[in-house]
DNA sequence: ATGTCGCGTGAAACGCGA
């Protein structure tokens, strides 16, 4: 069995003592972390790699940041998503786990661009916005690449998308926020449609299950939450899922992330 | 009605991104 988690810590070294007690009592085979918020030499590697993980960084200075956390042997793919390399930010990273006499499981970690404000002051889309469609046609691309590789992938991550209204707290409030614009949420439909299974959904159907608490106003407190990070699955491996959930002891933490586990078991 | 973090700059408080 291969116990899978993604994870925005928002700042690995703000998060180290937070993240090396969670990682300690969940015991995750392999994490893909978002937003850590450093660059490649500057990840606590010997913290987390006392732990027993193999570590793949594609970092970066005070924004984004990505990697993967493996106990099992890990051999990078990819340190961007394919289809623009005047993209800068480090948003992506992928690699091959290997478990102990299994089938190698391709990983990716995603952080999708959040997109907000979606709108200028004339009333016209924003370049952020722009950016995080244009980034989620990109991320369209490669899947279809991925699935003709015929690997067992999990493409887990920081959407940045709240797939539907019950995914969230206050959908009228959100009605215009890039996380759950119709176009945004139409290209995550797209990426669905090619035949991937969402890993948490797959087990747990109930309205107004979350994964992300805005710092302010109480959030965590009211359960005022979204539900924008996704374990997404090729048909392979979908046959292998076994479990999923999310675990909300980090969020309740002292010097909490504002993002929560989502976590999946492959046989 | 309001309520937060984390980072970098540069030496305290601010702007940015979320």
């Amino acid at each position: 069995m291969v116990k899978i988690a993604t994870w925005n810590v928002n700042s690995i070294k703000a998060r180290l003592p937070v993240a090396v007690k969670w990682l300690k009592q969940f015991q995750p085979d392999v994490v893909l972390l978002q937003e850590i918020k450093c660059v490649d030499e500057a990840f606590p590697a010997l913290e987390i790699g006392d732990l027993g993980y193999n570590v793949a960084v594609s970092g970066q200075k005070t924004y984004n940041g990505v990697a993967i956390l493996s106990k099992l042997p890990i051999e990078v793919e990819l340190t961007a998503l394919p289809g623009d390399a005047s993209d800068d930010h480090a948003r992506y990273i992928e690699a091959l786990v290997t478990p102990k006499g299994g089938k190698v499981v391709r990983v990716g970690s995603i952080y999708l661009p959040n997109g907000n404000p979606t709108r200028n002051d004339d009333g016209k889309d924003s370049d952020k916005y722009l950016y995080k469609l244009k980034w989620m046609e990109r991320l369209l691309h490669h899947t279809e690449a991925m699935l003709k590789t015929e690997d067992d992938f999990v493409l887990g991550g920081d959407y940045n998308i709240c797939p539907t209204d019950t995914d969230l707290y206050d959908p009228a409030g959100f009605k215009d926020d890039a996380l759950c614009r119709p176009e945004s949420r139409a290209r995550f439909r797209q990426l669905m449609y090619l035949g991937l299974t969402d890993a948490f959904r797959a087990f747990n159907t109930a309205p107004h299950l979350y994964s992300y608490w805005d710092y302010q106003r109480g959030a965590w407190a009211k359960d005022n939450g979204l539900l924008i990070d996704h374990l997404l699955l090729s048909p392979g491996a979908a046959d292998r899922l076994k479990a999923s959930g999310i675990d909300k002891t980090p969020r309740g933490m002292e010097k909490a992330s504002d993002h929560t586990p989502v976590w999946c078991e492959l046989d």
